[in-house]
RNA sequence: GCGCGGUUAGCUCAGUUGGAUAGAGCGUUGCCCUCCGGAGGCAAAGGCCAUAAGUUCGAAUCUUAUACCGCGCACCA
């Protein structure tokens, strides 16, 4: 991030002074073969063609430029086609240690959303039953998100948005009061296939018995409005259980409900009235949404009168950006994607731009056990809930995995190898980095040996001190990536190459020297470095960062 | 049928705005413990980036077509 800014400017300055425009489409970055140098700049290709010069030619008046251009660059040569590999010196890397250890915490925070109010909406799940293994990845990748929002600057809001108006609520009353009636033998019919079938259902039949054993003899509409109001009470609190123990938090639990009572729906389908959005036909109000790129004209209002699900969602989403915020971003499970486009109408038709709506997809969870797919099917009540899962393997390791995969593609979660403590386990992998640094401080404590800062960085000048240095170089701007690319996977990819390179580092290097203490703390201070790095990244996943292990 | 997503090493997956000889982990094979935590490191083998055309200085990346896989196409939520 320095090193790419330093250079930009620098090539801003060069270009200038040579009459050369600055192309669009210029590349500042890394080059994939260490050989070519720290970074590598393609602009003398790309304005060969408009100049009339051939690349590499422009190319050397670039490299000769940049050489006498700043102390910093060590090295400018031209090679292939016309690329032009920038070298810094040594000292330009060392000076990073001296930036992570002034930010520490903040280093890789930008103020790159500043002014900015972000919301992200996830989990999101119905209360009719605990969290699953799919919810988790989707608490695991918006929690995260929320994290490197604020990290980057962003003014972030967490919601959860509860749908507690719909059908799947009625269900849910009924499926308890049927199995109250079971539980006193008074049930005449079988359980219907369209209840909910889960152990849970029973579990809450049974408790309310338990308080209240009168419950059976009530008439049925008050006793489904009870069993709805404790079904409910009682599955939130377990999801806002599971959400802790996973280290998600929600600022906003917003009810689907209160827009309802409010009128707020109401208000919002007539505002699209008026903008003549909204038409009348068969009986029901339909959303003009095939005007604005979805497939087919959607229901608002049903012929019987009831309110679809998706007119709430409107007014639900209209609510978000009247409270201010500049974009929302929704998490969504991916077999949700055929709803996006009605959504993305819908936010035209709010008067809102493209940008201020994102939705990340997060793919289904495939759970392995034993080398073979663990069934689930919530239908029939036999799903792996989150907090099983947890127990079986870990905050950090669930975590690490749900968000170490691009969030829209599937993702196998074996849990006989998540389970395992052990460095096959890439979770363990990057603590382990942040936790052999802190047993390597220790260890040079108990020596007397500490970090002086006045200790010489220009003894760091090995290949892989100086691999190390330009790794952490990149860690704010893989932040910022990871930020504006909805991407928290850029983070632990970032880290799995950082853990190793501490690891390369550490087995070719002795750090503590008592011989030799000037070299001692500065290498120190790199490792110093280096786990501070390391923690800000696990911190922005979730994941702890252990001093030992 | 229409739409969306996917197809990269034996397996699981990265690959940013089109860049140089396509990467990582696991698995396989071979090596390194007088050493601060070996819970580690080094090396080798392993590829028609699904297929075919196109765009251009240059394509895993962009366009089009085809094949296969997954998902979605309600006056459900």
């Amino acid at each position: 991030m320095r090193s790419t800014k330093h250079l930009t400017a620098l090539l801003h300055t060069v270009l200038q002074e040579l009459g050369l425009p600055w192309p669009e489409k210029t590349t500042i970055e890394p080059p994939k073969d260490k050989k070519f140098g720290d970074l590598a700049v393609n602009c003398a290709l790309l304005l060969a063609k408009q100049v009339g010069k051939p690349p590499r030619t422009l190319a050397e008046e670039m490299a000769k430029a940049l050489l006498g251009a700043s102390a910093d660059i060590a090295k400018a040569e031209v090679a292939g086609p016309g690329f032009v590999n920038i070298t810094f010196t040594p000292q330009f890397w060392q000076a990073n240690i001296v930036r992570t250890e002034e930010q520490g915490d903040a280093y890789g925070s930008s103020t790159l959303g500043k002014g900015k109010k972000m919301q992200v909406e996830f989990v999101s799940a119905n209360p009719t039953g605990p969290l699953h293994v799919g919810h988790g990845r989707g608490a695991a990748v918006g929690d995260s998100m929320v994290r490197i929002l604020r990290f980057s600057g962003y003014e972030t809001q967490a919601e959860y948005y509860l749908n507690d108006a719909g059908n799947q609520m009625q269900t849910l009353g009924l499926s308890i009061w049927l199995r109250v009636q079971e539980l006193v033998g008074n049930s005449t019919v079988p359980f219907p296939e369209t209840c909910y079938q889960g152990e849970y259902i029973t579990d809450i039949a049974r408790g309310m018995l338990q308080e209240n054993a009168t419950l059976p003899t009530l008439p049925e509409a008050e006793g489904r409005q009870l069993c709805y109001e404790t079904g409910l009470a009682l599955i939130l609190d377990g999801i806002k259980n599971d959400l802790k123990n996973f280290r998600v938090h929600h600022d906003v639990w917003f009810s689907e409900l209160s827009l309802v009572a409010n009128g707020e729906v109401e208000r919002t389908l007539n505002a699209m009235k008026a903008s003549g959005h909204v038409y009348e036909a068969d009986g029901a109000l339909w959303f003009r949404s095939s005007a604005l790129g979805d497939d087919k004209d959607r229901v608002l209002r049903k012929s019987d009168g009831s309110l679809t699900y998706f007119a709430s969602d409107i007014a639900y989403h209209a609510n978000k950006y009247n409270r201010g915020f500049d974009a929302v971003i929704d998490v969504w499970g991916a077999d949700h994607h055929g709803y996006i486009p009605r959504m993305r109408a819908c936010i035209e038709a709010l008067g809102r731009p493209a940008e201020a709506f994102d939705v990340i997809l997060v793919q289904l969870v495939n759970l392995m056990r034993e080398g073979k797919q663990v069934a689930m099917s919530t239908r029939a009540g036999e799903f792996e809930t989150l907090e099983d899962v947890l127990k079986d393997v870990g905050v950090d390791a669930a975590r690490f995995i749900f968000l170490s995969r691009k969030s829209d593609s599937k993702l196998d979660f074996d849990l006989d190898l998540v389970r395992q403590r052990t460095m096959d386990n890439p979770v363990y992998y990057v603590q382990y980095a942040h936790a052999r640094v802190k047993a390597v401080l220790r260890r040079a404590a108990e020596q007397g040996i500490g970090t002086q800062a006045s200790s010489s960085l220009a003894l760091l000048q090995e290949e892989e001190a100086l691999d190390l240095l330009r790794c952490l170089d990149r860690f704010p701007q893989v932040v910022q990536d990871a930020a504006t690319g909805c991407a928290p996977h850029f983070i632990s990819y970032y880290l799995m190459d950082l853990a190793g390179l501490l690891h390369k580092y550490y087995a070719v290097h002795q750090v503590v020297l008592a011989e030799n203490l000037e070299q001692t703390a500065a290498r120190l201070r790199l490792l110093q470095s280096v786990a501070q790095t390391v923690k800000n990244g696990l911190l922005l996943l979730g994941v702890e960062a252990p001093d030992s292990m």
